[in-house]
DNA sequence: ACTTGGTTAATCTAAATGGTTAAACCAGTT
DNA sequence: AACTGGTTTAACCATTTAGATTAACCAAGT
């Protein structure tokens, strides 16, 4: 068995995450995701059946891969400002590795929201976890009082934004040049957590 | 003349908008556009000919309304504070009322990123503009030391990502309460422009 | 009443696309 | 060599969809 004999079901897994992330259920086609599997379409057919039931299988792993991640921070003991910095930092990298996942969540959230709602419902991740948390710390005195759920929202409005607008920022901006926007996002796992820290330490 | 016997080009925009806008182009169908504008799919094309000239007539006004608003803003002579109130007020009141916009360009730049990028730079907003005034705030010690061009995009995440975000948001955290998110929304206006003046105030 | 320019609707077409079928293939087993 | 279970391919089918065609309609002008 060679190394690149690969098995076929996971070929075909991960060319149609990378249509599909690209260009959403409605944009991707079967015959592009074969293709792009260099196998026959019918092939994709016979180990998925229908192009729904694809979508659900690589929709579920593309969005569970990054919930542990959140949720052990989330979860931690450590102080709010070091959640912070790890939620900033883990976040950022991993969209650097995944770049389509912000846009194509975004996206596919309006076909069908209750399918990512339960998703996050049967997750690990426990938001009021981070609210007690973040309350404790107002409470204590170490940072301004605030609503925590804005500061949730904000938090992560910082990280996947920039990622979902990228080819604007690109092109606009930064001249098209992709280290430059490379640079950009480097510097801005500091210059977020250090944005936010300066907006709530006390 | 009755008052609801609009001109059939307009009744065509203004569907096509709404299920492009919900929807995408890939997502959208003639026949759903002419059912909404409730009219026979053949005056759709005898009116824009092809889908394609269809989308870019009302991807193009979409895009536009918004830009004005923000453009007057950066070039006022306001100080940074009032500039960053403004914008925040305009950017999130105009997305009360057009709330699928974010979404559907942060969807619509990866199929076709020179589109937007000429749209922009044809338009009368320019960024350095702002980098400059915001460069001279730090100066004359106003604000803290940072980079202009992450502010810039902090202001801009912090305003659209919640809208992005809103099924996300609203099915997770707010039980799917319409008005518990509307009244998040409202909130926001405040919040975030606070978030940014503290963070940046020296 | 008839013509004319523009508008609307019904019908048709060609291509794309998701999905099925049936046959070929191939590795291992007897 | 023949059988067997699973895999792969090419050909095919049914539906959807963008778009073209053609005829009906309608108001204004003559």
């Amino acid at each position: 068995m060679l190394e690149e004999e690969k098995n076929t079901e996971k070929t075909i897994l991960e060319a149609a995450k990378r249509v599909f992330l690209a260009k959403g259920f409605d944009g991707a086609r079967m015959q592009e995701i074969a293709d792009e599997a260099k196998i026959n379409k019918s092939l994709v057919h016979y180990y998925f059946r229908s192009k729904d039931k694809l979508f659900d299988a690589i929709f579920e792993e593309a969005f569970s891969q990054f919930i542990p991640k959140v949720a052990e921070t989330m979860a931690s003991d450590k102080d709010i400002f070091e959640k912070i910095t790890i939620f900033v930092d883990t976040y950022i990298e991993m969209f650097i590795n995944n770049p389509h996942i912000p846009t194509f969540i975004l996206h596919e959230i309006n076909r069908n929201p209750d399918r990512i709602v339960d998703l996050l419902k049967n997750s690990k991740i426990n938001p009021s976890l981070f609210v007690v948390s973040i309350m404790q710390e107002m409470q204590n005195g170490a940072i301004k009082p605030l609503h925590p759920l804005h500061l949730i929202i904000n938090m992560i409005s910082l990280c996947v934004f920039p990622f979902a607008a990228k080819p604007i920022i690109k092109g606009f901006i930064l001249n098209n040049d992709e280290a430059l926007f490379n640079q950009f996002i480097a510097e801005r796992k500091k210059e977020v957590t250090a944005f936010i820290i300066r907006s709530i330490k006390n």
